[in-house]
DNA sequence: ACCTGAACACCGTTCAAGT
DNA sequence: ACCTGAACACCGTTCAAGT
């Protein structure tokens, strides 16, 4: 006899989404969702294919809230800043997104307001390596100040504002 | 009755790099390191603390490889090179040495040719920054291309060699 | 049509018992 | 002094049985 679902994916990707941030991406455990949406652990598999699918829709979700945060800032300067800024209160998030786990699209489109920034800067020739040129130095950054990569002291906000203005200089004058 | 060990802290973190080479960092199991050096798995805590520990080493082994791998090459176009020459051959090395599981000495002592290349390049008093700089991209560009993030086309190889040109340039400049 | 309990094959880790 | 088997608490995942 057919039943009505007891859950759906949306509860489930937002349940993640919650145990992503305060438990981390180990304690993304398919029994700690399912506890929290109020079923079983087997029942997710009505759902979702895996964990590792449980997992990229979470990346994704998360990929969506990052868009929805740097749409209020322009410019190579101020998205870069929002970025880190968006890292720094979601670290979590903010790795999964950039780990590749979830679907090349979405990222995609998170990061698209960094390569229109770029576009801005430089000639159509280079935009696309100036656009990989910005995120690649962004996104390792802050990776590098969130895994306390900065071992050599110094002031790591004025080593981030220092890529900002050295990025914007070169791809202005190119 | 005391007993000769039949294993050692050396070979452990041998037989957890050869493994974290071929069934990457999830196949590098307490079991999976204990049968290949001929020993069950308990037996691995009387030589290492736990598998974060045991993570942390190989880590560490994967550093200084990649620290002798840097040697032959200078300046930062040359180390920038090389960097991506051996993270592509070692893709899940590169991505445990910079993801801040090993000890930050040893991971430091890795990066030090290219400070010191970034310090050629600019006035002392920013090369801390220049560095950072150099680092994030480098790391970040090739964290971004064994993740498959590269997703719009174009060249990856003339993007990377973008990137160097803009960055020396930026740096002789300031 | 969805949910559950039970089961399976795996983890990391502890510990008493062997030598 | 080191190694082992047995055990514990956890994983992800499958599947027959319930409703």
């Amino acid at each position: 006899m057919p039943t009505p679902p007891r859950t759906s994916l949306d509860a489930i990707t937002a349940a993640g989404g919650a145990i992503l941030e305060t438990r981390g991406l180990a304690g993304l455990t398919m029994q700690a969702v399912a506890q929290r949406v109020g079923v079983k652990a087997p029942s997710l598999y009505k759902h979702v294919a895996d964990r590792d699918a449980l997992v990229g829709l979470v990346a994704d979700a998360a990929a969506q809230d990052l868009a929805t945060h740097l749409e209020g800032s322009e410019g190579l300067a101020g998205l870069a800043r929002a970025l880190r800024t968006w890292a720094t209160a979601h670290p979590a998030r903010f790795r999964l997104v950039f780990s590749g786990q979830g679907s090349p699209e979405v990222a995609a489109a998170a990061g698209a307001p960094l390569l229109k920034a770029a576009r801005e800067l430089v000639g159509p020739t280079h935009k696309l390596s100036a656009a990989r040129l910005v995120t690649a130095w962004a996104t390792g950054f802050i990776s590098m100040e969130l895994a306390g990569a900065f071992q050599l002291g110094g002031d790591v906000n004025e080593a981030f504002e220092y890529g900002i203005a050295q990025l914007t200089a070169a791809l202005r004058a190119s």
